[in-house]
DNA sequence: TGCTATGTAGGAATCATTCCTGTCTAGTGG
DNA sequence: CCACTAGACAGGAATGATTCCTACATAGCA
């Protein structure tokens, strides 16, 4: 959905961020998306409205709303950096044949905690949570119906 | 521990992966660990032994293992790839201070599921749980004991 | 014991990300 | 409203893990 420029620069005061249109065009890319874009992603839709904005500034910004808490790395696999404007509390389902993220909000998930005598002495702060499979258009052909129920 | 090596050879065959002293020496140093290493990690280590060892070649066999089901990738955050020998059903507790990672054995993770309604369509694999923390040496200063319960 | 598909060593190439440097500007205080 | 300065920007160079390439070696098999 459309993010309101006014609700942009709202949010980057509210944690500190100057303000600027690369910024501001960066974040909107970012929060207007629920595909989990790469850094070159966000460098080519930005560079439309911003045909100066140099790939250097992208990283930049995503380190810098990365630290105020208004972005995150979604890592999957080893593939390039993905990031992500959603920074409530979820997790991420990855098909194996697309490489597409999917949210899943579940509180069940978010409930995970881990026996002490595993945390070995660990002070846990949190946990994230991967499912992969194949989304609906790239079931393998070999795949029946029947096979995928459950 | 130690991996006798005709349990290795006997695992290759059984997997249809060649025996070669290389791949031995890659196999057993990644077996005979659970600190999840890197390929350099491997190569420094299996190059003792095998002066004539190439990066190439140790890239190379971890494919050639993970194909065969003997060896997966772990990968944590956006750092290097770090390898497993161990080919069961697992997950991980990585430390955000010096980046060890523990395993963790747990029936009950293993037994997460995804509601249908939040699966989308995709016909769901597998899971991965990565708990992030800090292990007992790096607990940062200000946290105390108290903090820590629980 | 020889053949052939595969593996190995070493070096070059790739490419996402980081680093560097010289402008530029948002925010601030006078 | 203006000037200052810490921080941001563009562009290009550097980095480094991983992959690619190629000529030589060898495991597995008939
Ligand atoms: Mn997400
Ligand atoms: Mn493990
Ligand atoms: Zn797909
Ligand atoms: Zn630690």
């Amino acid at each position: 959905m459309k993010l309101d420029p006014q609700e942009i620069e709202a949010r980057f005061r509210r944690h500190a961020v100057r303000v600027t249109r690369q910024r501001a065009a960066i974040y909107a890319a970012l929060a207007e998306t629920t595909s989990h874009p790469t850094a070159e992603d966000l460098y080519r839709t930005v560079k439309r409205q911003h045909p100066m904005m140099s790939r250097n500034t992208v990283y930049y910004t995503l380190g810098v709303l990365r630290q105020a808490g208004l972005a995150q790395e979604v890592n999957v696999g080893h593939e390039v950096a993905r990031f992500d404007g959603n920074v409530a509390v979820h997790h991420h389902l990855v098909c194996l044949g697309c490489g597409q993220i999917v949210d899943v909000m579940d509180d069940g998930l978010n409930q995970l905690a881990i026996s002490s005598r595993q945390a070995r002495g660990f002070h846990v702060l949190g946990h994230r949570v991967e499912f992969h499979g194949y989304c609906a258009d790239c079931q393998p052909a070999g795949l029946s119906a029947m096979d995928r129920r459950g």
